[in-house]
RNA sequence: GUGAGUGUAGCUCAGUGGUAGAGCUCCGGAUUGUGGAUCCGGCUGUCGCGGGUUCGAUCCCCGUCACUCACCCCA
C-alpha cells in the first residue's frame, strides 16, 4: 500500500502549516488594508465555465471530473476542478452583479488544480492568493494592485524583488513593428518570454526554430533586449523613462492607448514605496489568453519562474455576462514565496515548533483529575497547555516535553500536594521553582516570554 | 504529452547470481521525583509489482507501476 499522497499533491505537517499560515496571514492583512474583501468559491466548477478561458494549453491542463452514474462509462466530463481563481471570480461577478458594489474588490486564497506533470516547485494542487478589482478602467486599479503586492513582499522581508510591467497592446504593436506576421505573434512571444532564462542567443535559436526570419529575429532582439542595457543596475525611474521613450519610438504611433496607460501607471506608482521596484519590461508576455491591457509579473533574483503575476482582463466577465465589465487583478503564488523564504531562512523565530507554552505532567493515576484541573486553570489564563496523557515515569514525560520544544513543565507530586504548590521547570535554563497554585500561570507567562524574546 | 534517471528497514543509503547490512529514528534498561549527553540491549524487510533466463534472481532481461529531474507550459 502506497501511503504517499497522490502525485503532485502534498500533506502539510504542523511545521509546514505554521509557515503557510504565517505567510497567508500577512497577505490577508495587507489585502484588507487596501480595502479588499474576502471571497471563496467551490473547488468544482461546471466544465463549460472553465473551457476556452485559458488558451489551448490551459484547457489541456484542466482536471476533469467524469459524469457520474450510468453516464460515467461515456468518459465524458461535466465538472472540473478550478484552474485559477480569476475565472470563478468572473462567474461570481456575472451571477451576483446586482448585489455587489459598483467597484467590487475581493481577495481570495484557495487551492487550484492543474493536471500537468509535477516538477521542482510545481504541483498539481497549489494555493493562489489573488486580489482583483472589478468595475473600473482607471489605472488607479493597476497602481493599487502593484502597491499591495509590493507591500506584501516588503512585509515578508523581501528586498530584491521586481514587479515587471508590460502591456498586451504594446507587446502586439512591437511585434508588428518588428515585422512579425500576426499569425506568428504567439510563437514569437513564447520565445521572447524566455529572455531572462535562456539569454539572447537562446532566444535567437528558438525564434529560428519557430520559423521567424533571421532578420525579424535580430530586430526583435534589439527591440526587446537592447544591447548595453542592464535593468538591475539602473535606477527604476530612469530605466522606465528610457525604456518608455525607446518603445514609443519603435511603435511609431502604434498602440497609443497602451503607451498612455503604461505612462499613467508609472506616474501613479512613482510616489508610492513600490515605485522603486516597478520595472517596465517590453519582453514580458504572460501565457493566459484573457489579458487585454497591462500585465505584471513578480520576480526575485535566483529563482527561475515567478512569485506571481496578473494583469487587466476587460473581456473575461463579458464572456459570462454578455456585457463587458472591466477588471484587473494580481495573483501571488504561495508555494513559490514559501520556497524562496525557506531557502533564505526568512521565517521569524516565533513561528518555530513549540506547540504549547507548558506541559502538565501526570504524577500517578490518582493525580489525573487534578492535572486536568490545573491545565484548565492555565488555559483560562490564556496559556497553551498540553497534558501528558499517561502516568509514565517522570523522566519519560520530561523527555517528551523537551522533544516537542515545550519550554515549561509542571509537576505536582506528593510534596507539592501537601504544601499546595506547583513546581514549574523551565527546560531551556533547567531552573525549577515552586509556586502557589494561584501564581503558577503568571510565573509561566514570565518564563515563556523570556524563551521567545531571548 | 516527450525524454532521462531511481525504486532495498519508519528515514538516509550500502551490498552481492547462492533468499540482506550500516547510520539515524523508535522502544526498553542503567536512573521507580526531573529532559537533548553516555553506555547496554531490542524491533522492523512480499529487496516496488508481474513475468522471463537460471539448479538458484535483490542482482541479468522484458513489461508494468511509483517517484525524481529536464522539456512543453505555468504559480
Amino acid at each position: 500500500m502506497n501511503t504517499g499522497p497522490a502525485r503532485g499533491m502534498r500533506d502539510f505537517l504542523p511545521e509546514d502549516l505554521r509557515r503557510r499560515q504565517y505567510v497567508m496571514a500577512v497577505i490577508a492583512e495587507v489585502y484588507q488594508q487596501y480595502g479588499f474583501e474576502p471571497l471563496e468559491t467551490p473547488a468544482v466548477e461546471n466544465i463549460e465555465t472553465l473551457l476556452g478561458k485559458y488558451g489551448d494549453e490551459g484547457d489541456r491542463l484542466i482536471f476533469r471530473i467524469l459524469k457520474r452514474g450510468e453516464a460515467a462509462e461515456t468518459g465524458q466530463a461535466d465538472l472540473a476542478l478550478r484552474y485559477d481563481l480569476t475565472v470563478p471570480l468572473a462567474r461570481v461577478v456575472a451571477e451576483y452583479r446586482a448585489r455587489l458594489p459598483k467597484f467590487f474588490k475581493r481577495y481570495q486564497m484557495q487551492p487550484v488544480w492543474r493536471a500537468d506533470r509535477p516538477q521542482k516547485g510545481r504541483f498539481r494542487e497549489f494555493y493562489q492568493c489573488d486580489v482583483d478589482a472589478i468595475g473600473s478602467t482607471s489605472m488607479v486599479v493597476e497602481a493599487e494592485l502593484l502597491g499591495a503586492a509590493g507591500d506584501v513582499l516588503q512585509r515578508l522581508g523581501f528586498s530584491g524583488y521586481m514587479l515587471r510591467l508590460n502591456h498586451r497592446q504594446v507587446l502586439s504593436g512591437l511585434l508588428d513593428a518588428g515585422g512579425v506576421p500576426v499569425g506568428q505573434h504567439g510563437d514569437a512571444l513564447i520565445a521572447l518570454d524566455k529572455l531572462d532564462k535562456i539569454g539572447r542567443d537562446g532566444v535567437a535559436r528558438e525564434l529560428a526554430d519557430r520559423g521567424i526570419s533571421a532578420d525579424g529575429a535580430a530586430r526583435l532582439l534589439e527591440t526587446f533586449a537592447p544591447s548595453g542595457a542592464d535593468a538591475a543596475s539602473t535606477e527604476a525611474a530612469a530605466w522606465n523613462a528610457q525604456t518608455l521613450a525607446r518603445v514609443t519610438t519603435l511603435l511609431d504611433g502604434r498602440a497609443a492607448e497602451g503607451v498612455a496607460q503604461l505612462t499613467s501607471i508609472l506616474s501613479l506608482v512613482a510616489a508610492a514605496p513600490v515605485g522603486a521596484h516597478v520595472r517596465l519590461d517590453p519582453s514580458l508576455a504572460r501565457g493566459l489568453s484573457y489579458y487585454t491591457g497591462a500585465i505584471f509579473e513578480i520576480s526575485v533574483p535566483d529563482l527561475a519562474g515567478s512569485l506571481g503575476g496578473g494583469g487587466r482582463y476587460d473581456g473575461l466577465i463579458g464572456m459570462f455576462l454578455g456585457e463587458a465589465v472591466p477588471a484587473a487583478g494580481i495573483s501571488l503564488g504561495l508555494e513559490r514565496i514559501l520556497v524562496v523564504m525557506a531557502e533564505r531562512g526568512m521565517f521569524p523565530a516565533h513561528i518555530g515548533a513549540d506547540a504549547a507554552d507548558v506541559m502538565v505532567t501526570i504524577w500517578n493515576a490518582d493525580g489525573i483529575a487534578d492535572a486536568l484541573a490545573l491545565a484548565a486553570e492555565l488555559r483560562a489564563s490564556g496559556l497553551r497547555v498540553e497534558v501528558y496523557p499517561e502516568p509514565d515515569k517522570l523522566g519519560k514525560q520530561f523527555r517528551y516535553a523537551a522533544s516537542r520544544s515545550i519550554p515549561c513543565v509542571t509537576v505536582v507530586g506528593d510534596d507539592e500536594r501537601t504544601q499546595g504548590w506547583v513546581s514549574v521547570k523551565h527546560l531551556p535554563t533547567a531552573s525549577q521553582q515552586g509556586h502557589p497554585r494561584a501564581e503558577v500561570a503568571q510565573a509561566i507567562r514570565t518564563l515563556t516570554a523570556r524563551t521567545h524574546h531571548g
